[in-house]
DNA sequence: ATAAAATAGTTTAATGTTAAAGTGTTTGAA
DNA sequence: TTCAAACACTTTAACATTAAACTATTTTAT
């Protein structure tokens, strides 16, 4: 029985659904677990200078989290008025500015993955996570075929 | 070598990572091949006429699509601006209203398929429709648990 | 040395979304 | 029968995001 191009289609479709329905469920799950009205964004923000490093240019933030420049400035002056980052300029070039993460912000960033923790642990024990870090693999595969496709673009 | 508490959210937390970003891409690419400006919402729903049958309530599209009503009634105002549906009183109940696809839309919807058509066929050159399939049902399985997660909160 | 191009970041206007308040209609319990 | 609750939908305010225009700095080519 050939599937036709249109029941392909129709299939693909469906796959990008569920992605984007899980992408809205978790955010809005996750972002109720926060505290103090802290975003998945800002999050991600806080927990980049975790696993990555001290220090960071707007840039390669928006890099690493693949939004535009303007959504970062927009992240970061939000988690700088709440005192969990400091951005200055940087004193080797005038255009670049420099990131870094205060003290409270690495707090916020603790309470943050405790806050957390409850959800993932019930999600955990759902879902085992060899099973997660396969279909983890196999998205990063179809991630970096779109990123690659964007770029090919007319 | 167990694993951490802490190690298992970030990985968790990397997966739906992946999610959001295949999210984000997936949207981008697709609208820039739709026809006037049609976004996926818009094309979403003509594509439900098409799949499901000729006639809606603006509610049973929010449930459908997983929005909110207010979001629903959005996507329903711009396609009935460009003329692809029609939304009219529930002759039978004054607090519903009756969802219909016009010709324009069925157009529409037709030209958009065809529109997206190349980036499919390359798609699927590149991942099997059944593994895509596969993956579609794993992912359905964790929809489904956020789904449920989100009515069972305090 | 200078001017053009590239780079880093910000701003603005638009969009799609949510939560919450608001409007009008129907249902159902007293 | 009436009136409170539930329901269907819309509106509003807020927010995260994008694309595109903009400002300012640095690099590069001539």
């Amino acid at each position: 029985m050939a599937k036709t191009n249109e029941e392909m289609g129709m299939e693909i479709f469906g796959f990008f659904t569920e992605v984007s329905i899980i992408t809205q469920l978790s955010i809005s799950l996750f972002e109720r677990q926060l505290p103090e009205g802290l975003t998945v964004s800002q999050f991600g923000v806080l927990n980049w200078f975790h696993r990555v490093g001290d220090e960071a240019t707007p840039g390669r933030l928006a890099a690493a989290f693949q939004v535009t420049p303007g959504a970062m400035t927009n992240t970061l002056k939000r988690l700088e008025a709440k005192g969990l980052i400091k951005v200055e300029p940087d004193a080797s070039s005038g255009r670049r500015k420099r990131v870094t993460i205060t003290p409270e912000g690495r707090d916020m960033r603790q309470r943050a993955i405790e806050s957390a923790a409850p959800l993932l642990a019930e999600f955990v024990q759902a879902f085992s996570p060899g099973a997660i870090a396969g279909q983890t693999r196999e998205l990063a595969k179809i991630r970096e075929y779109l990123d690659e496709y964007r770029y090919r673009e007319s």
